[in-house]
DNA sequence: ATGAAAGCGCTAACAG
DNA sequence: CTGTTAGCGCTTTCAT
C-alpha cells in the first residue's frame, strides 16, 4: 500500500528516449511502415509480421507519439469540453459521462472554462478550441456562457453539445443533430402539475440561471399553471447559482401567506428555500411544498427529503460525446435517452387549509455576515 | 441572444485549410523562421519585422499548429489531471482550481479517470499519461486509486499531486517536493477537541475512503481522543463515498445511547448521520453533535447548519500546478495554503445530560427499497 | 538580425 | 503483402 520509490531504476540508463516505430521497426526486422500499419490496424500485414511488430513494440515499451500522428493526421483524437462550470452537479457529471464515453472510444478529453460570458473570455475561450486539427469540442451550453460560446463557434470545428432544449429546437441548430438536450419544459411541467394536483392555487417558482431570456424550466412551469387556469405569479430570479440567492429571495416570497407551492430551478435552491421556510417558522411541506430539478445525491437525505426531477446527466453527456461520430466507423444504434422522472419524496404535500403566517425573526448567525461562513469561498453571481 | 446559424460565410470558400508560419511569412515579406522567433518571443528580431508578422498573423487568423509545435519540441505544454472521480466537491474543486492556473500559464488541461483501483485499471491509466512527451500530469491522490497511480507513474514523467498528508510525509516522497496537501491529522484533531470541549464524552467517528488503511482524519480524531484520555470507539467504515453507506451505518451506530457526538469524513456523510438521527427521533445538536468535513456549499443550509472544517480546494489545485514549474520560468513566489479552518454552525452542541433513546422506527419510504430514490444512479461502493 | 537546412515521429500515397 | 518517398508545421542548429 505505501508508496515505494518511484522506481528508481529507470533513472540509470542515460535516456532511453522512447521508442519510435523505427526502433521497433529494426527490433522486428521489417520497414517502419509495416510497424504504422500494425498500428493502424492495416488489413495488409501477414500475421508474421503482425506477430513480430506487436513482440518488438512489447519490448521495447513503445507508445505512439500522439503529436507526430497529430500532425500527420491534421487531426488529433481529442475532445475538448468547453463549460463555465466544473462543479456543479449538471455540469460535472456531464463531463463525466462524456469522460466514459472518450475513454472508451480511445478519445483524450481536455477541458476549458469559460469564466464568464463577456464577449473576450468568450472570444478566447472559442479561438483556443477553434482549431479543427487539435481535435472536437463538447460545449456545455445549459447557460449565456455556453450558449455563446457555441454560437461563436466556427463552422470548421466539428462539435456537439449538451444544451437547454429551446437551443436545440432553434431551426438554425435543429437542422444538424449536434445537440442533445433533455425536455425540461415537459419535466418543469410535471413537477408543477404534481404541486396543483395536491391542491395548490398556484405555484410559484426561483429559477436558475438560463441560455435563454425565458428559462425552459421557466416556460413549462408556466404552461402548467395557464393549462390549469392558475394565477402565474411572478418569477423571482435570484442572480446566478448561489444557495445564498435563493435563501435570501425565499425569505422575502415565504411572507406573503398565499405561497404554498414552491418550483425550484434546481435542488441547491430548494435546499435554500426549505431553510428559509424553516427560518421562517414555516413547516415542510405542511406550510410550504418545495420540488427541485436535478436530483442530486444528497436530496433524499435533506430534512424533509426532497420532491425533485431526477435527470441522467452522465448519459447526456454520453450522448453529446456520440453525437460527435468519432466511433469506429459504425453507426451504433442510440438507445434514447431516458426521460426526466419526477421522484416524489417529502417535500411536497397537501395544500394546507390555512397557511402559518412567517415569523420574521432574523437570519440565523452564521448566515448573517457575508464570509462568516455563507459560501464566502464560492463565485455566486455572474 | 439566439443562435444566429454559425457563420455560413465560413464555407464558401473552397477550405482555407488553415494559415501555416509559410503563409504568414509570405504576407509578411519574411522568411518563416523569423515567423518562428517571433511566436517564441526571441529577442532577435526587428521590431519592423515583428510587427509585420504580427499583422499579417492577424489578418490570416494564425494559429499555431499545436501537434506541429508538441513534435518539433518533443513536449507539449499540457497537463492531464488523473483523478478517480469528477463529482465529490473535493475533487471538482480541485479541479478547478487546476484549471484556472493552467489556463492563466496557457497550459492545456486533460483529464483522465481511474474508473477504479484494480490492478489493470490503475495500469491503463498510467500507461495513458506515461508519455512525457504529452505533457505533464496531476495526480488527485486523495483515495487508493489516486495514490497507487501515483506510486506507478515512472520517473520520466514530470508529475506533482494533491494528496492526504501521510503521504506528503513518505520519506521516498517528501524528498521531491511535488505533492501539495492539507494537514488533514490537525484538522480533525481541532474538530474533535471542539466536540470534547463541549462536554462529549467520547467522539463516533464514521470515516470516508482513504488512501491509506488509517486515514488522516482517522488519526487526528483518535490523536484528540487519546490526549484528552477518552475512550477511543471502533471506527465506522461505511464501503465508499455514498450518503446511503453513512446513513446506514448511523442508523446502527446512534442506537447506542452513549454516541453523543460524530466526526463525519465529510459533509455527505454528515449529511446522512444527521437525517439518521432524525429518522430514529433524535434531534441534532441537542442529544447528538454532528461534524463533517470541507465545507460544501450548501453545508449552512443544511436544517441543522453543518459545524464543518473548510478546505480551500481550488488553491490545492493551484498549488499542484504551481509544483509543476511550467511556469514562465520565474520561480513565482508560492504563497502558503490557508489552514483548514473549523466553522462552527448549528449541528454542535454542548452534550445532553441524557440522551433520548433511539426510536426503531423503519427508514422512510424513499430510504427503502434500493432503486427507489435512494441515488441508484450512483455508484456507491468500490 | 535573418535566411537556409535538417529533422521531430508518423501517415499516406506510391511502387514493387 | 511490403518497402520507398514525401511531406504534416514547427523549432533548432548553422550560416550569413
Amino acid at each position: 500500500m505505501f508508496v515505494t520509490g518511484h522506481n528508481a531504476e529507470d533513472e540509470k540508463e542515460p535516456a532511453p528516449s522512447a521508442a519510435s516505430i523505427r526502433d521497433v521497426a529494426k527490433a522486428a526486422g521489417v520497414s517502419y511502415q509495416t510497424v504504422s500499419r500494425v498500428i493502424n490496424h492495416h488489413p495488409n500485414v501477414s500475421q508474421k509480421a503482425r506477430d513480430k511488430v506487436t513482440a518488438a513494440m512489447a519490448e521495447l515499451g513503445y507508445r505512439p507519439n500522439r503529436a507526430a500522428r497529430a500532425l500527420a493526421n491534421g487531426m488529433d483524437r481529442a475532445v475538448t469540453v468547453l463549460t463555465s462550470n466544473t462543479n456543479l452537479f449538471g455540469y460535472a457529471e456531464t463531463l463525466g459521462g462524456i469522460e466514459v464515453a472518450a475513454r472508451a472510444a480511445g478519445v483524450h478529453v481536455a477541458i476549458r472554462v469559460l469564466p464568464s460570458d463577456s464577449p473576450e473570455d468568450i472570444a478566447a475561450a472559442v479561438d483556443q478550441v477553434s482549431d479543427p486539427r487539435s481535435g472536437a469540442v463538447i460545449v456545455l451550453a445549459f447557460d449565456r456562457e455556453g450558449s455563446q460560446a457555441l454560437e461563436a463557434l466556427p463552422a470548421t470545428v466539428s462539435w456537439a453539445g449538451a444544451a437547454e432544449s429551446w437551443l436545440g429546437r432553434q431551426s438554425s441548430l435543429a437542422e444538424s443533430p449536434r445537440l442533445t438536450w433533455y425536455d425540461d419544459t415537459a419535466a418543469a411541467r410535471t413537477a408543477t402539475e404534481h404541486l396543483l394536483d395536491l391542491g395548490h392555487r398556484t405555484v410559484h417558482h426561483v429559477a436558475i440561471p438560463s441560455s435563454s431570456p425565458v428559462g425552459d424550466r421557466e416556460r413549462g412551469w408556466k404552461q402548467a399553471l395557464e393549462a390549469a387556469g392558475a394565477p402565474v405569479p411572478e418569477v423571482v430570479q435570484p442572480h446566478g447559482w448561489s444557495i445564498a440567492g435563493a435563501y435570501d429571495a425565499a425569505r422575502e416570497l415565504l411572507l406573503d401567506p398565499d405561497v404554498t407551492a414552491v418550483l425550484c430551478g434546481n435542488d441547491d435552491q430548494a435546499l435554500g428555500v426549505i431553510r428559509a421556510a424553516n427560518d421562517l417558522g414555516l413547516k415542510v411541506p405542511e406550510d410550504v411544498s418545495v420540488v427541485g430539478f436535478d436530483d442530486v445525491p444528497a436530496a433524499p437525505y435533506f430534512t424533509p427529503a426532497l420532491t425533485t426531477v431526477r435527470f441522467d446527466f452522465a448519459a447526456l453527456g454520453r450522448r453529446a460525446f456520440e453525437l460527435l461520430e468519432l466511433g469506429s466507423g459504425s453507426t451504433e444504434e442510440r438507445a434514447p435517452l431516458a426521460s426526466p422522472a419526477l421522484i416524489v419524496r417529502e417535500s411536497t404535500g397537501p395544500a394546507p387549509q390555512g397557511r402559518t403566517a412567517a415569523r420574521t425573526t432574523p437570519p440565523p448567525q452564521h448566515l448573517r455576515a457575508a464570509g462568516a461562513g455563507a459560501e464566502p469561498r464560492h463565485k455566486e453571481d455572474r
